[in-house]
DNA sequence: CGGATTTGACCAGCGC
DNA sequence: GCGCTGGTCAAATCCG
């Protein structure tokens, strides 16, 4: 739904994974950020830290993408194809839980897009919490997370 | 050719 | 003060 640009990785003590960093590419000065980490507990499982909030609307483009992009590269071969957004679209194509290799991690992270889908509001939610609240709300996320997944 | 990704370097905060 | 760790920057590289 956002675009995400990566500018950087590291690795991080205590989990075997690189724990990505990605800005919000779609305005220049957008301060929203975000972080992406594996769950050591559970390598199929991504958990994404937003910090900051966007300082602009969610970008038309999802939509266009849904009409353009989208039906360029799926015409109408799905018969109905999806009348809903096509971030479920992309989760239609991820598999169910690869737990394949580094590569699938993309997948992987639709998958927790899944549960954005679930708890969009909650993550906006908290995404923007954590500006406000600096105590506890980070974990809050990963709770969250953990929360969903067992 | 422009934008995104990768990756090593740099910097700041914190604990000892 | 020093070392460790996390976060960011920026150059090189890749891809459409």
């Amino acid at each position: 739904m956002w675009a995400w640009r990566k500018y950087g990785q590291k690795p991080i003590k205590g989990s075997p994974y690189p724990r990505g960093y990605y800005r919000c590419s779609s305005l220049k000065g957008c301060p929203a950020r975000k972080q992406v980490e594996r769950n050591p507990a559970d390598p199929g499982l991504l958990m994404i830290t937003y910090t900051a909030e966007h300082n602009h609307a969610v970008p038309t483009h999802r939509n266009s993408l849904a009409g353009s992009t989208r039906v360029q590269k799926l015409p109408s071969t799905n018969g109905g194809l999806s009348p809903n957004t096509p971030l479920e679209d992309e989760i239609l194509h991820s598999p169910n839980r690869p737990c394949k290799s580094e590569e699938e991690a993309e997948s992987e992270e639709l998958l927790v897009e899944d549960m954005e889908v679930l708890g969009e509001d909650d993550l906006l939610f908290l995404g923007g919490e954590v500006e406000g609240q600096p105590s506890g709300s980070t974990s809050s996320v990963s709770a969250f997370f953990n929360d969903i997944t067992l």
